[in-house]
RNA sequence: GCCAAGGUGGCAGAGUCUGGUCAGACGCAGCGGCCUGCAGAGCCGCCCGACGCCGGUUCAAAUCCGGCCCUUGGCUCCA
């Protein structure tokens, strides 16, 4: 059984094929905002993919890049005061997006370059392409020209000919061709660009950006070469997954192929994954409409493994809707798997887990949820599918908890296995983490309170019981009466 | 206007490539039961019932063909 995807490229479900390393290139975030959630389905899908092939057998080499130069960038210089250029704004942002990668329990990438540092490779890759015909210099600006390359469109079915012109009216009569786009712009970002993407007024002058000197003068980066040289650079000429959102297969990524293909001849990227956007109220989730929820407070609010379950709930490529209901269905979800495989670890190391007992029930659904899971995954990485094969175990799980003792001691550690490995490892969901402060003493404590209200429910004082739950559940702890007596959970 | 993705039960979401076998699994919402001092969790069971619209092909269409409507995205910075 192997690994399905839906590339773009044919829109079709192909066959995953990589000669040993797996190369996967995700284009990263541009860093003038902190990242919402929609920037981090990308990266949860990218995520995903990487832990699935990494399961598969597969090394990975993932290269996520941060695009650090920009005119959104810029525009926010001098909307606080230690932001005095370009690259300030670009930091501080560019922390926030490491910063909310790790709160979201993301592996971490093989590196995550940025634009400012391979300003070097992008002139390398423009002389190339002038010197190969492809683009021309006009003004100071160098431009990549669509008609010498003549699959330009396919990977969006456009037809360079029906395009409305790229780029503002000064850069249109430096143009060849209306299509044409820039992978070298001359001077300093405009004071249109500026203004257009300040979010805020502010006073002094209207700020220029970084410029870097070039052949053919100061100037800045295009948005896209700065991809192709970036990939290029750390994962080499053919990439075997180039992953994106959606709204970025035109221009974006059909100007990567371009540049790449033409300046090295080879295929630039062997399977193209593009994300569906995130929607909210309908729209698509995004800084510019703002409507949107950054990372940090959703995971404040949520925590990361809601977040997780929620993106695991639809599939990669098609769009997800971020509603009330789709949350709490993700929350429901989640306190399930969690609390199932808690009790599952409970019972595991109670002394009524025997070596000798024997579910075969149990132990079925063990199996029938690791090839479930893993044919899902396989197909298309249908996250929801796979997720429910979890969820279908936990029903054994607790239908076996429940049955009374002995417990099957081998059958409980084979569900708690799989859902380490299948949940932990391949989805990242945090099955056995714990949060920080001193969790012994804290349980200790729990203790203590749980002595105090059995005693008084023995004396039948529910009143006074109650309030001990309620006043254990405001500080975060969850209490359930079983038939052993009460057990507490962490919230 | 051009390009792309999509429209499936109350929600969410598979299936469409390979026409018929279950419009499937999981979850949420709803109902009943077990358990329980109550609650929660858990377990068992259940109702309901959807393939955007109009044609065509076919013994048979969610699935193939044609037309139309609607939604979202891209064509300008965008994950």
């Amino acid at each position: 059984m192997s690994l399905v995807v839906t590339d773009t490229q044919s829109d079709e479900r192909v066959e995953f094929t990589a000669d040993g390393d797996v190369t996967l290139y995700v284009c990263g975030l541009t860093v003038s905002d902190d990242p919402h959630l929609g920037h981090a389905r990308l990266w949860f899908h990218a995520d995903v993919l990487h832990r699935w092939l990494a399961y598969l057998g597969y090394d990975v080499r993932h290269v996520e890049n941060v695009t650090d130069v920009n005119e959104k960038i810029t525009a926010r210089v001098g909307e606080r005061d230690e932001w005095t250029a370009e690259r300030d704004v670009a930091e501080t942002f560019t922390a926030s997006t490491f910063e909310a990668m790790r709160g979201l329990n993301l592996l971490r990438a093989e590196v995550y370059p940025r634009v400012t540092e391979h300003v070097p490779e992008i002139i390398d890759l423009v002389e190339t392409l002038i010197g190969k015909g492809y683009a021309y210099e006009s003004n100071g600006s160098v431009y990549f020209d669509v008609t010498r390359f003549d699959d330009y469109g396919t990977l969006s079915n456009q037809d360079p000919a029906e395009l409305e012109a790229q780029g503002d009216p000064a850069e249109r009569s430096e143009k060849r061709n209306p299509a044409d786009f820039a992978l070298w712009k001359s001077g300093g970002v405009s004071e249109a660009a500026a203004r257009e993407h300040a979010k805020h007024d502010h006073c002094g002058a209207t700020p220029s950006g970084e410029r870097w000197d070039s052949p053919w003068g100061e100037g800045r980066p295009g948005w896209h070469v700065e991809c192709s040289a970036m990939s290029t650079t750390h994962l080499g000429d053919t990439l075997d997954v180039h992953m994106g959102g959606r709204d970025l297969v035109f221009p974006h990524h059909e100007n990567e192929i371009a540049q790449s293909t033409a300046a090295t001849g080879r295929e630039f990227a062997r399977h193209w994954l593009h994300v569906g956007l995130l929607e909210m109220e309908g729209e698509k989730m995004s800084s510019s409409i703002g409507n949107y929820w950054t990372v940090p407070d959703a995971l404040d609010e949520l925590g990361v493994d809601v977040v997780r379950t929620f993106y695991a709930g639809a599939a990669y490529r098609s769009e997800q809707a971020l509603t009330e209901d789709t949350i709490a269905e993700a929350e429901e979800r989640w306190d399930r798997l969690s609390r199932t495989y808690d009790r599952a670890v409970g019972a595991l190391d109670a002394v009524d887990a025997r070596s000798k007992a024997e579910d075969e029930t149990l132990r079925g659904a063990v199996e029938t949820a690791r090839a479930d899971f893993e044919a899902a995954m396989n197909d298309d990485l249908n996250l929801r599918e796979a997720t429910a094969a979890l969820l279908t175990l936990t029903d054994a799980v607790n239908r076996h908890v429940d049955g009374g003792t002995p417990h099957d001691y081998r059958g409980l550690r084979d569900a708690v296995t799989a859902f380490e490995e299948l949940g932990g490892d391949v989805l990242g969901l945090g099955f056995d983490v714990r949060d920080g402060g001193d969790v012994e003493l804290a349980g200790e404590l729990v203790e203590l309170v749980l002595d105090v209200r059995e005693a008084e429910r023995e004396a039948g004082n529910y009143d006074r019981a109650d309030q001990l739950r309620d006043a254990l559940r405001e500080v975060g702890v969850e209490i359930e009466d079983g038939p052993d007596g009460a057990s507490y959970r962490f919230e």
